[in-house]
DNA sequence: AACACGTGCAACCGCATGGAA
DNA sequence: ATTCCATGCGGTTGCACGTGT
């Protein structure tokens, strides 16, 4: 495979945009998009690589960024998902409307990470240095401390595993101790129980929303879906269970007991 | 005032991925 | 099935700026 040369080698500009390519590139998007940011710039007449042309309108120009300091509510979800998802830039900008993917990194990387280290009992704190925290822990530091950690992939394990004959008469209600229990002659026409599922879980857990899922509000800090939820692979369901307001825990039920598969 | 050092952030680099040929 | 190309992504760099000495 042939790489294309890099700018410095075809005499393009690299370094610091001036305001002059700013308007270039903003009116030239305005008037013919950006279908082919490779020829872009010699259409638009700026001795800049296609590469540093796409990378300067969607981290800054485009108009839909919002600029400006990021707000508490919006670092909050960037901790939380950052517990989810990793360093999975893209996917945390994803749910943060106007922001990067490059800006979230930026912030993870000068204030966020920082926080964290200041969080308590967390895997990214485990003495316990109490000193400067101030919020309560976050769930994905519950579900890490009190019973299991993520994968390698930063998604739940689940915990323990069971048969599906094992559940078959269990019925959908909640009890005292707020377990949510299965209907498992309801396990048809049920959403997937994928990446965004869970994300949505944590998402519920940050913002008091449930998305699309039907909930039981929870008078303590978690809500989550009443319903069943059938898992990518060879899972059924999942029984998340909630006590005194801090354990956290669900299972996975399978037919043969194996791992499901999350996409 | 001058310098050293630290911080924040825009931009770059190289690799991965997916689609077209 | 293979190659080529455009684009996306995450890690890293380098510079401007602020602060401390």
């Amino acid at each position: 495979m042939v790489r294309s040369p890099c700018c410095e080698k075809m005499g393009l500009k690299k370094g610091p945009w001036t305001r002059e390519e700013d308007e270039i590139l903003i009116h030239y998007i305005a008037l013919y998009g950006h279908g082919n940011w490779r020829a872009l710039p010699k259409q638009a007449g700026l001795l800049r690589c296609g590469k540093s042309c796409r990378l300067r309108w969607t981290n800054y120009l485009r108009p839909d960024i919002k600029r400006g300091d990021f707000s508490k509510d919006e670092e909050d979800t960037i901790m939380r998902l950052h517990g989810v998802l990793g360093n999975r830039w893209s996917a945390i900008a994803a749910r943060l409307p106007g922001r990067t993917d490059n800006e979230i990194k930026n912030v993870w990387h000068t204030h966020l990470k920082k926080r964290l280290n200041q969080i308590p009992g967390t895997k990214h704190n485990p003495t316990g240095d109490t000193s400067g925290f101030e919020s309560k822990p976050l769930l994905t530091d519950l579900v890490t401390t009190k019973h299991t950690s993520f994968d390698d992939h930063g998604y739940l394990p689940s915990s323990p595993q069971r048969s599906l004959s094992e559940i078959s008469s269990v019925t959908a209600t909640t009890d005292n101790n707020r377990n949510v229990c299965m209907n498992a002659a309801a396990l048809d026409n049920l959403p997937a129980m994928d990446e965004n599922f869970w994300l949505d879980v944590f998402m519920a857990e940050n913002s008091g929303v449930t998305s699309d899922f039907p909930a039981v509000h929870d008078d303590h800090h978690l809500q989550f879906p009443a319903s069943p939820i059938r898992a990518v692979g060879n899972a059924y369901g999942y029984n998340l269970n909630v006590r005194d307001g801090m354990d956290l825990w669900y299972d996975v039920f399978t037919r043969n007991g194996d791992i499901p598969e999350f996409v």
